[in-house]
DNA sequence: TCGTCATATCGACGCTTGTCAATATGATGG
DNA sequence: CCATCATATTGACAAGCGTCGATATGACGA
Protein backbone atom coordinates (compact mmCIF):
# COMPACT_ATOMS: atom_id res chain seq x y z
CA UNK A 1 0.00 0.00 0.00
CA UNK A 2 2.82 2.46 -1.20
CA UNK A 3 4.38 3.38 2.32
CA UNK A 4 7.53 5.64 1.06
CA UNK A 5 7.26 9.04 1.90
CA UNK A 6 7.73 9.57 -2.29
CA UNK A 7 4.66 12.00 -3.52
CA UNK A 8 2.96 10.45 -6.38
CA UNK A 9 0.78 13.13 -6.99
CA UNK A 10 -0.84 16.23 -5.78
CA UNK A 11 -1.96 15.67 -2.31
CA UNK A 12 -5.46 14.99 -1.18
CA UNK A 13 -6.36 18.83 0.30
CA UNK A 14 -9.49 21.04 0.90
CA UNK A 15 -12.46 19.72 2.78
CA UNK A 16 -13.64 16.00 2.22
CA UNK A 17 -16.40 13.78 3.82
CA UNK A 18 -15.40 12.20 7.11
CA UNK A 19 -15.40 8.98 7.59
CA UNK A 20 -18.93 9.64 10.15
CA UNK A 21 -20.52 12.05 7.97
CA UNK A 22 -20.21 9.21 5.08
CA UNK A 23 -21.37 6.70 7.15
CA UNK A 24 -24.68 8.97 8.68
CA UNK A 25 -26.02 9.97 4.77
CA UNK A 26 -24.92 6.43 3.00
CA UNK A 27 -28.82 5.33 4.72
CA UNK A 28 -30.17 7.79 3.58
CA UNK A 29 -28.74 7.56 -0.40
CA UNK A 30 -29.23 3.25 -0.23
CA UNK A 31 -33.02 4.00 1.39
CA UNK A 32 -33.57 6.35 -2.11
CA UNK A 33 -31.07 4.23 -4.59
CA UNK A 34 -33.99 1.96 -5.96
CA UNK A 35 -36.31 2.47 -8.36
CA UNK A 36 -39.54 1.66 -6.93
CA UNK A 37 -38.61 3.71 -3.67
CA UNK A 38 -37.20 6.29 -5.72
CA UNK A 39 -40.70 6.70 -7.54
CA UNK A 40 -42.48 5.77 -4.11
CA UNK A 41 -40.81 9.30 -2.48
CA UNK A 42 -41.73 11.05 -5.90
CA UNK A 43 -45.35 10.11 -5.91
CA UNK A 44 -45.75 11.11 -2.12
CA UNK A 45 -43.60 14.61 -2.74
CA UNK A 46 -45.74 15.12 -6.09
CA UNK A 47 -49.34 14.51 -4.27
CA UNK A 48 -51.16 17.78 -3.58
CA UNK A 49 -51.79 17.01 -0.12
CA UNK A 50 -48.41 16.47 0.47
CA UNK A 51 -49.40 12.65 1.75
CA UNK A 52 -50.24 9.83 0.03
CA UNK A 53 -52.13 6.75 1.32
CA UNK A 54 -50.86 3.29 0.66
CA UNK A 55 -53.90 2.11 -1.11
CA UNK A 56 -53.23 4.61 -4.43
CA UNK A 57 -49.36 3.52 -4.16
CA UNK A 58 -50.01 -0.02 -4.43
CA UNK A 59 -52.03 0.58 -7.38
CA UNK A 60 -49.68 2.54 -9.00
CA UNK A 61 -46.94 -0.14 -9.35
CA UNK A 62 -47.58 -3.87 -10.51
CA UNK A 63 -46.13 -5.25 -7.20
CA UNK A 64 -47.30 -7.01 -4.15
CA UNK A 65 -48.79 -5.04 -1.53
CA UNK A 66 -46.59 -6.65 0.49
CA UNK A 67 -43.36 -5.41 -1.60
CA UNK A 68 -44.53 -1.93 -1.58
CA UNK A 69 -45.16 -1.93 2.51
CA UNK A 70 -41.83 -3.53 2.39
CA UNK A 71 -40.37 -0.59 0.17
CA UNK A 72 -42.31 2.18 2.56
CA UNK A 73 -41.09 0.83 5.86
CA UNK A 74 -37.57 1.08 4.01
CA UNK A 75 -38.03 4.64 3.72
CA UNK A 76 -39.66 5.09 7.01
CA UNK A 77 -36.92 3.47 8.71
CA UNK A 78 -34.55 5.47 6.86
CA UNK A 79 -36.70 8.66 8.53
CA UNK A 80 -37.32 9.45 4.95
CA UNK A 81 -41.04 9.35 5.27
CA UNK A 82 -43.86 10.19 7.98
CA UNK A 83 -46.83 7.92 8.74
CA UNK A 84 -49.65 8.56 9.75
CA UNK A 85 -52.65 6.18 10.23
CA UNK A 86 -56.00 7.62 9.85
CA UNK A 87 -58.77 4.92 10.58
CA UNK A 88 -58.46 2.05 8.32
CA UNK A 89 -55.47 3.91 6.23
CA UNK A 90 -52.07 4.65 6.62
CA UNK A 91 -50.40 7.92 4.92
CA UNK A 92 -46.67 8.49 3.92
CA UNK A 93 -45.57 12.20 3.89
CA UNK A 94 -42.28 13.16 2.74
CA UNK A 95 -39.94 14.53 5.26
CA UNK A 96 -38.33 17.96 4.51
CA UNK A 97 -35.32 18.15 6.95
CA UNK A 98 -34.65 14.71 5.28
CA UNK A 99 -34.41 15.30 1.82
CA UNK A 100 -32.91 18.40 2.47
CA UNK A 101 -29.77 16.73 3.76
CA UNK A 102 -29.34 14.69 0.91
CA UNK A 103 -29.73 17.17 -1.40
CA UNK A 104 -27.54 19.66 0.77
CA UNK A 105 -24.76 16.74 -0.06
CA UNK A 106 -24.82 17.31 -3.59
CA UNK A 107 -24.92 21.15 -3.37
CA UNK A 108 -21.71 21.38 -1.72
CA UNK A 109 -19.90 18.37 -3.61
CA UNK A 110 -21.26 19.81 -7.04
CA UNK A 111 -19.84 23.38 -8.50
CA UNK A 112 -22.76 24.82 -10.11
CA UNK B 1 -55.34 -4.56 -4.62
CA UNK B 2 -58.30 -2.36 -3.66
CA UNK B 3 -59.94 -2.54 -7.23
CA UNK B 4 -63.21 -1.33 -6.26
CA UNK B 5 -63.68 2.59 -7.90
CA UNK B 6 -64.16 4.37 -3.74
CA UNK B 7 -61.48 6.81 -3.28
CA UNK B 8 -60.29 6.60 -0.15
CA UNK B 9 -58.18 9.39 -0.09
CA UNK B 10 -56.93 12.55 -1.93
CA UNK B 11 -55.74 10.76 -5.89
CA UNK B 12 -52.04 11.26 -6.60
CA UNK B 13 -51.75 14.45 -9.06
CA UNK B 14 -49.00 16.75 -9.95
CA UNK B 15 -46.24 15.36 -12.10
CA UNK B 16 -44.38 12.76 -10.29
CA UNK B 17 -41.10 10.92 -11.67
CA UNK B 18 -41.60 8.37 -14.54
CA UNK B 19 -40.72 5.05 -14.15
CA UNK B 20 -38.34 5.54 -16.73
CA UNK B 21 -36.71 8.23 -15.18
CA UNK B 22 -36.46 6.12 -11.65
CA UNK B 23 -34.69 3.54 -13.40
CA UNK B 24 -32.02 5.80 -15.24
CA UNK B 25 -31.48 7.50 -12.08
CA UNK B 26 -31.37 4.96 -9.72
CA UNK B 27 -27.67 3.67 -10.63
CA UNK B 28 -26.19 6.60 -9.65
CA UNK B 29 -27.59 6.49 -6.24
CA UNK B 30 -27.40 2.85 -5.69
CA UNK B 31 -22.90 3.52 -7.12
CA UNK B 32 -23.42 6.48 -4.17
CA UNK B 33 -24.93 4.89 -1.59
CA UNK B 34 -22.09 3.31 0.37
CA UNK B 35 -20.04 5.46 3.02
CA UNK B 36 -16.60 4.03 1.34
CA UNK B 37 -17.62 5.20 -2.38
CA UNK B 38 -19.17 8.73 -1.25
CA UNK B 39 -15.86 9.60 0.68
CA UNK B 40 -13.86 8.58 -2.28
CA UNK B 41 -16.10 11.21 -4.66
CA UNK B 42 -15.82 13.40 -1.41
CA UNK B 43 -11.91 13.26 -1.93
CA UNK B 44 -12.09 13.22 -5.19
CA UNK B 45 -14.21 16.40 -5.38
CA UNK B 46 -11.98 18.35 -3.14
CA UNK B 47 -8.91 17.55 -3.89
CA UNK B 48 -7.31 20.99 -5.64
CA UNK B 49 -5.83 19.75 -8.82
CA UNK B 50 -10.19 18.06 -9.18
CA UNK B 51 -8.19 14.78 -9.72
CA UNK B 52 -7.09 11.62 -7.45
CA UNK B 53 -4.11 9.61 -7.58
CA UNK B 54 -5.63 5.74 -6.34
CA UNK B 55 -2.44 5.47 -4.57
CA UNK B 56 -3.31 8.64 -2.02
CA UNK B 57 -7.02 6.85 -2.00
CA UNK B 58 -5.71 3.37 -1.23
CA UNK B 59 -4.35 5.47 1.83
CA UNK B 60 -7.05 6.98 2.90
CA UNK B 61 -8.88 3.97 3.85
CA UNK B 62 -8.06 0.90 5.85
CA UNK B 63 -9.47 -1.02 3.10
CA UNK B 64 -7.33 -3.33 0.43
CA UNK B 65 -6.07 -2.34 -2.65
CA UNK B 66 -8.33 -4.75 -4.34
CA UNK B 67 -11.56 -3.14 -2.66
CA UNK B 68 -10.91 0.42 -3.66
CA UNK B 69 -10.12 -0.28 -6.77
CA UNK B 70 -13.44 -2.46 -7.11
CA UNK B 71 -15.58 0.66 -5.35
CA UNK B 72 -13.46 2.68 -8.00
CA UNK B 73 -14.40 1.06 -10.71
CA UNK B 74 -18.00 1.18 -9.92
CA UNK B 75 -18.21 4.55 -9.80
CA UNK B 76 -16.68 4.83 -12.60
CA UNK B 77 -18.95 2.16 -14.63
CA UNK B 78 -21.79 4.48 -13.57
CA UNK B 79 -20.58 7.40 -15.18
CA UNK B 80 -19.77 9.22 -12.28
CA UNK B 81 -15.80 9.50 -12.27
CA UNK B 82 -13.89 10.19 -15.25
CA UNK B 83 -10.24 7.66 -15.17
CA UNK B 84 -7.38 9.23 -16.79
CA UNK B 85 -3.67 7.08 -16.83
CA UNK B 86 -0.43 9.02 -16.62
CA UNK B 87 2.43 6.74 -16.81
CA UNK B 88 2.24 4.45 -13.69
CA UNK B 89 -0.74 6.29 -11.91
CA UNK B 90 -4.12 6.16 -12.62
CA UNK B 91 -5.93 9.41 -11.81
CA UNK B 92 -9.77 9.84 -11.38
CA UNK B 93 -11.45 13.11 -11.36
CA UNK B 94 -15.77 13.30 -10.69
CA UNK B 95 -17.64 13.80 -14.28
CA UNK B 96 -20.02 17.14 -12.81
CA UNK B 97 -22.59 16.20 -15.19
CA UNK B 98 -23.34 13.31 -13.80
CA UNK B 99 -23.31 14.67 -10.35
CA UNK B 100 -25.71 17.32 -11.54
CA UNK B 101 -27.80 15.08 -12.39
CA UNK B 102 -28.26 14.00 -9.05
CA UNK B 103 -28.36 17.20 -7.45
CA UNK B 104 -31.38 18.08 -9.83
CA UNK B 105 -33.22 15.07 -8.21
CA UNK B 106 -33.79 16.89 -5.05
CA UNK B 107 -33.89 20.56 -6.35
CA UNK B 108 -37.02 19.38 -8.54
CA UNK B 109 -37.73 16.84 -5.27
CA UNK B 110 -37.20 18.93 -2.13
CA UNK B 111 -39.42 22.16 -1.81
CA UNK B 112 -36.27 24.88 -0.56
C1' DT C 1 15.85 -8.75 -19.71
C1' DC C 2 14.52 -8.64 -15.08
C1' DG C 3 12.61 -7.03 -10.89
C1' DT C 4 9.63 -3.72 -8.96
C1' DC C 5 5.85 -0.87 -8.45
C1' DA C 6 0.78 0.64 -9.31
C1' DT C 7 -3.47 -0.93 -10.56
C1' DA C 8 -6.89 -4.27 -12.13
C1' DT C 9 -9.06 -8.75 -12.21
C1' DC C 10 -10.47 -13.27 -10.35
C1' DG C 11 -12.63 -16.45 -7.26
C1' DA C 12 -14.54 -17.08 -3.07
C1' DC C 13 -16.93 -15.98 1.24
C1' DG C 14 -20.79 -14.36 4.14
C1' DC C 15 -24.26 -10.80 4.31
C1' DT C 16 -27.88 -7.99 2.44
C1' DT C 17 -31.68 -7.04 -0.77
C1' DG C 18 -36.02 -7.31 -3.61
C1' DT C 19 -39.63 -10.10 -4.34
C1' DC C 20 -43.38 -13.23 -3.45
C1' DA C 21 -47.19 -16.26 -1.16
C1' DA C 22 -49.14 -16.87 3.09
C1' DT C 23 -50.57 -15.22 7.24
C1' DA C 24 -51.25 -11.92 10.99
C1' DT C 25 -53.03 -7.52 12.81
C1' DG C 26 -56.29 -4.26 13.48
C1' DA C 27 -60.09 -1.17 12.24
C1' DT C 28 -65.06 -0.91 10.32
C1' DG C 29 -69.68 -2.05 9.55
C1' DG C 30 -73.63 -5.19 9.68
C1' DC D 1 -69.54 -11.33 17.11
C1' DC D 2 -68.25 -11.97 12.51
C1' DA D 3 -66.93 -10.94 7.81
C1' DT D 4 -64.40 -7.70 5.34
C1' DC D 5 -61.10 -4.53 4.15
C1' DA D 6 -56.24 -2.11 4.49
C1' DT D 7 -51.85 -2.75 5.94
C1' DA D 8 -47.97 -5.16 8.14
C1' DT D 9 -45.23 -9.20 9.14
C1' DT D 10 -43.15 -13.66 8.31
C1' DG D 11 -40.46 -17.00 5.96
C1' DA D 12 -38.41 -18.29 1.93
C1' DC D 13 -35.73 -17.80 -2.29
C1' DA D 14 -32.46 -16.12 -5.85
C1' DA D 15 -29.64 -12.39 -6.91
C1' DG D 16 -26.52 -8.84 -5.72
C1' DC D 17 -22.96 -6.60 -2.78
C1' DG D 18 -18.62 -5.61 0.00
C1' DT D 19 -14.63 -7.58 1.25
C1' DC D 20 -10.53 -10.30 0.99
C1' DG D 21 -6.23 -13.03 -0.69
C1' DA D 22 -4.10 -14.28 -4.73
C1' DT D 23 -2.84 -13.37 -9.15
C1' DA D 24 -2.59 -10.88 -13.62
C1' DT D 25 -1.36 -6.78 -16.32
C1' DG D 26 1.40 -3.32 -17.68
C1' DA D 27 4.75 0.57 -17.08
C1' DC D 28 9.20 1.92 -15.48
C1' DG D 29 14.27 1.76 -14.18
C1' DA D 30 18.64 -0.70 -13.67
Amino acid sequence: MSEPGLACCTPLSGTAMSAEQAEQVAPLLKALADPVRLRLVSLIASSASGEACVCDLNDAFELTQATISHHLKVLHSAGLLDRKKRGVWVYYAVRPAALRAVAGLFETAVPA
